[in-house]
DNA sequence: CGACTCATTGACGTAGCTCAAGGTATGTGG
DNA sequence: CCACATACCTTGAGCTACGTCAATGAGTCG
């Protein structure tokens, strides 16, 4: 996956859009890292990197392997919000107790390697190192990107549009929008709760676009077809121009 | 308003709860500001703070008044995100060009003075001084704290929750939790911006509220007649424990 | 081969939307 | 101070997108 890693003021070519996936950002900074203080954490495939309903004490750099982050609502809804990749940290540093940290809920969906460091750790770092800071600033300036998208853009859109949207943006988080068809691992389960639909929703509107040759789906699958009409089926904040 | 102002790690005694009004967390850097290069602007209550279709280019302090920052979606509803106040600062400072923040508009809800720095002189002085860079990243976690409350609680809620936890959080946000009855100040389609509500809808369950005798409102001010009634309709992300 | 998890499809209910017609404060110019 | 315009608010009727419930099929794995 390719990452925008800029520490400086710049421009880029072409404004960012919002992405599920995160990854990279921290690559440059890994030796720096290495040399604090830290813990190792090797984490199983399904297990938690740390329990739900504790105030987040820690912060994790991820070495190898992806993480989902979720939120399971009081009447039983699952919010996917995020996955974090190799070169990512997580949560995102800072030094507040916030009530709905406890309520998220970080998994290992595939082994993982991190980095962790205690909030006081990792604010020595942070003190000392203004283009690390920087990184972390602008980590959570993509993040806040991605809640926007949903709070701004997909609100507003028809579950049509909202799955199309982020069909595409999944595609586009894996590097693979040149190469279609793309492939896409993610169950109809996640879709919805990545889109915040019922699940038999997502399959309804999944049969849509395959009756259109759009996509084709199997289990835990989705192959883009035609990457052009998805696009033409996609919000305008979602595209690149 | 009484804001945490942390700089170092702490545990609060409660964990912090969503809001939408933003202030006071950079009052301590106000001098130090001052001594760097900038521009006072001033504007006027009514006018953008900068254009919609501009990428942000400048960061701004905010000395006096109020800003209202909103989205205009490309099917003509209006989200409206955030209201920030004297010692916020608005955009957050990071690097980076995102394609949503060309619709994202910045209106002066009264009378403004502001301190205006480019993105480099801001980043200059977040190089030099650590404590203003935790401020800054800590900002970031309040703004995140809001989006998530939206995407992750919000989301699954009924309008008539939706409705109670804002305008707790609203009455919260200006420091009158204490003192009921409470006014809030706010028109009923702007309710429906920050909710992401008809209007027509927002007044239908303003009407429920005030049959119960929690509400009365009247033209631009809902007035929170039981704070305890309110509070029961109220979802747990939303309340002190 | 039985027991999962994942996907599909139909029947039906409803929360919240749109459209529409009106009512009531606030502000402005004459 | 009145006439008129302009916000803002209220209420009803009807529609529809999406949710729930339920039954069934189709891969996958020990």
């Amino acid at each position: 996956m390719t990452v925008n890693k800029t520490n400086q003021i710049s421009r880029q070519t072409q404004p960012l859009r919002p992405r599920y996936y995160f990854s990279g950002m921290f690559e440059p900074f890994l030796d720096l890292l290495l040399q604090h203080d830290h813990v190792i954490k090797h984490v199983k495939k399904g297990e938690l990197l740390w329990q739900p309903g504790q105030p987040h004490e820690k912060i994790d750099c991820i070495v190898s392997g992806t993480l989902m982050n979720y939120a399971d609502h009081e009447n039983g809804f699952r919010k996917i919000i995020s996955f974090h990749g190799p070169g990512s940290i997580f949560p995102g540093f800072h030094t507040m107790d916030f009530q709905i940290e406890l309520s998220l809920v970080n998994e290992a969906v595939t082994d993982m390697e991190v980095i962790e460091f205690t909030k006081e750790q990792f604010a020595d770092i942070f003190a000392q190192n203004p283009d690390l800071a920087l990184s972390v600033v602008n980590w959570y300036a993509m993040y806040v990107n991605r809640l926007l998208f949903e709070v701004a853009d997909q609100e507003y859109n028809s579950s049509q549009v909202k799955l199309a949207n982020l069909l595409y943006i999944l595609c586009r988080d894996q590097g693979n929008l040149e190469k279609t068809p793309c492939q896409v691992f993610v169950t109809q389960e996640e879709l919805a709760g990545l889109l915040g639909l019922s699940r038999v929703q997502v399959t309804r509107e999944l049969g849509l676009l395959r009756k259109e040759n759009i996509v084709s789906a199997s289990r835990g699958i989705i192959t883009i077809l035609d990457l052009e009409k998805l696009k033409s089926v996609c919000s305008f904040q979602t595209l690149e121009t």
